[in-house]
Formats: C-alpha cells, structure tokens, sequence
DNA sequence: CTCTCTGCAAAGCATTTGCACATTG
DNA sequence: CAATGTGCAAATGCTTTGCAGAGAG
C-alpha cells in the first residue's frame, strides 16, 4: 500500500492545510476500503472520533481531491470515493452493483488523440463499463429476478 | 436527424407507454439540444405546454432511458439527457464545462477484453475525457482566472 | 371505459454552508 | 496567537413519490 502512514500525512503536510487527527482518520478510512461512499467512511471514521461529522468528511475529501491524494466516482445515488494510488477504471455490476478496479493502459493514448482533435490539454480519462458479473449473470439464467 | 417526428414516436408507441403531448414535446427537445439538464428540458417543453411539471419531465425521462431513446450523462451538479443516436463519449473542459461528443470505436474491444477477464456479460462502456479545451487554455495563460 | 399519465406539492437523499468554538502549527 | 478546522444544524439542489383528477387508446 503506497499510502501508509507517513505517505499519506506527507502529502497533507506539504500543503497549506493541517494535519487534524480527524483527516488523519479519514486519510486512513480511505486506506482499507475502496469506493467508500461519504456515509461509509463517516461509520469507519466514527469508530474512533465518535463525534465527526459528516459535513468534515465531506470537506476533507475535497480537499483531498484537489490535492490529488483522492479520487471520486460517480455512480448511482451517491459518489464514491478512493485513495488515488494507481489509475484505474471501474467494471460494475448492473446487478449486485458489485465494483471492480481494472486497469486500461490503452485508454491514454485514446484519450489524447481524441483531445489533440479538439485541442484540448491537461487530458485525463476516467472509463466506467457496465454489465452483469457471472455470478448475478447465472442467477438470472435461472429465473431468480433481477433487474 | 435520426429520431426525427414518427420515428421518435415509433419508439414510444412499440411499447406500452402512451405517447402523450408531453412525452412528444420532451422528445422533440432532446432532439435540439444535447447534453441538456432536466431542468433545461423543462424550460424547452414549457414553451409549447406551459403547464408541464419538473415531475413528468424526470418521470418521462427516466421511462425513455428504459427503453433506450435516451441517455444520461451525470457531470457535475445535475444529470444530463441526450437522444440516444450514436454512440459516442464525451469531452469536458473543466473550466468552461464545454461538452463535446466524441466517437471511440475501440473502446468496445477495450472494454469486451476486461469484461471478459471478469467474466462480465452483457457489457456497455462509456468513457469521460477531462482536460482545458483551447479557449480555456489560452485565457489561463494570459493570466485570466480560471479554476 | 379502463388503465396510464399528469400536475401539484411534499418528501427524500446527498451534499454544502454559516457560525461560534476548538485546534493546529 | 493567528489562522485554519470542526461540530452542529439549517439550507440547498436534484430527484422521487403519493395522490386525485385528466386523458389516451
């Protein structure tokens, strides 16, 4: 895990912002699970700081965006939200909801062709692929509902 | 234009939703603009039928992304709705919010290649390309606030 | 005529924000 | 200490929903 302990509260030290042991908490949340949502990371989090809110959790990890120490993915109700050690994209299960990280190299070169014909710079490209994982798959295929 | 006036009611009719003037009038407006928030729609279908709700708007959409007429693109606050004609991804400029379709054949290949590594069936890939579009780019380095 | 839709208004979530107090560096 | 962060609670923004009446097929 590249964001152990000093890793990560380097990161935070090297900015203007404060090393609180609320972040700290949070920074360490971020560490176990991944595609927490807010809510998720506020019971981690609470399990030792009984009394952080959630309306730090959400400040932090924006804070922790815009630094780049955290990534955010977006899908269905609420975002979730990831320590950002290696880039990766998102294979879910329409299903089960099920999230699996898989890397995709290729995606960069597309990616910047794509933004060279548009001029565009600074490019970077999230891919999400959606379908049904073997297990709900085979559910499905024995008449047991599913959506 | 593909889905132009009976083609697009063709879509409703084979099923057993109703095509009402709302629907219609929602329809047609998907068919202008592109990437238009609900809201947006609303405004659009407000000009012929005044009485129309934000409630059949969403209600209505979400029974066109059902059948496949229409699809939705979240980024940022509020969701975004466009016909569903082509396949396509999108091309965002961070500081402007420019939204640009942009065709990527090869990330189906891409895409089937992970999915089956993950023996993920039925699969769907969508990708989101973020950068600063040349405008933007430009103003940035004269020295112009952006974000 | 029956079943589906619609407008309206209220409710539901996820997220953001103002403020007075606590903490960090 | 001065500046930044935090808890709390209220506010916000997008979206969903219950219901009684309107309309499509």
């Amino acid at each position: 895990m590249v964001t152990d302990g000093k890793g990560v509260d380097a990161g935070l030290l090297q900015t203007r912002y404060r090393l609180t042991k609320q972040r700290a908490a949070i920074l360490r949340a971020l560490e176990d699970g991944a595609h927490l949502t807010a809510e998720a990371i506020h019971e981690r989090v609470r399990a030792e700081l009984p009394a952080v809110s959630l309306g730090t959790i959400y400040r932090t990890l924006d804070i922790l965006r815009a630094i780049g120490l955290v990534q955010v993915f977006a899908h269905g109700g609420a975002a979730r939200y990831e320590a950002a050690l290696d880039k990766h994209h998102h294979l879910v299960c329409l299903a089960c909801s099920e999230i699996v990280n898989v890397p995709a190299p290729q995606l960069v070169s597309i990616a910047l062709a794509v933004a060279q014909d548009h001029r565009y710079s600074g490019v970077d490209a999230a891919m999400v692929i959606t379908g049904r994982c073997a297990r709900c798959a085979g559910l499905a295929r024995n008449g047991i509902g599913l959506t």
